[in-house]
DNA sequence: AAATTCTGTTTACAGATGTAAACTATATCC
DNA sequence: GGATATAGTTTACATCTGTAAACAGAATTT
């Protein structure tokens, strides 16, 4: 059985941000924090965190006498890193380069901003 | 009314991609060219086709005595922009550099990476 | 010219997605 | 303890997508 914990919806994505920033929450602390910017019913939001738990994307935690917890059950990195590929597969044929030089042509990374990077690289290692 | 000329799905994307690459065809050789990895049905090429050509992605071309020949009506380059940008967004909150930085984490860009492509920035200005 | 074959256009349909209400069981109030 | 509110679960529904067939009019064949 294939695992689809990585397809993850747009609208998904914006619960799975909360919960990676703030890990365990309840559905109305969720709420809470997503009401500020968003303007998603409560409703709306129970129907994404399930098909989240269905997903095994967010794990639900029981709590003895309390509402329970939910919590991102995969890694941000795991998922950035898989969008990554697929977006570097789908607009670049998988090619770094060709982004980072379109990216330099749409004037989104400077020369500062590739100098530094590099800086950051050689101070590391 | 809101142009929607940019918000191509996958599946539309497989039929820009080639009419990016070769410029005006007719449809029998988008299908032809289409055919040697994909293996969609001629049928939903037509249909793909159409929906670009509603959305004004594609533009349709009556040549007189010869079936008709289509071709992109938005540039690469700018649909690439808006992709990147929502990309950018989604994922990074809009800052190239966090992106930067997650792709040199994953080994997607290497030191030699960067370095080639400052001296490209340098020769070039 | 009638039959056949394609090209262009419309319609179909299942599954995914965004949005939200309905239902049910459990906890809380009086 | 019964009424009420709320959390957890299920169902609903319109739109979007991927896939493809149906249909209609023009071109080609015989």
């Amino acid at each position: 059985m294939i695992t689809k914990k990585y397809e993850i919806t747009d609208a998904e994505l914006e619960i799975m941000k909360v919960l990676w920033e703030n890990g365990e929450l309840t559905l109305n602390e969720i709420v809470e924090i997503l009401s500020k910017d968003e303007k998603k019913n409560k409703s709306t939001i129970k129907t994404l965190l399930y098909r989240l738990i269905e997903k095994e994307s967010v794990k639900s935690i029981t709590n003895r006498k309390k509402e329970n917890t939910y919590k991102a059950a995969i890694k941000k990195d795991e998922y950035l890193k898989k969008e990554n590929e697929s977006f570097l597969e789908k607009l670049y044929n998988g090619s770094t380069n060709k982004l980072l030089l379109n990216f330099v042509e749409e004037k989104k990374i400077s020369k500062k901003d590739l100098q530094d990077l590099l800086d950051l690289i050689e101070s590391e290692d």
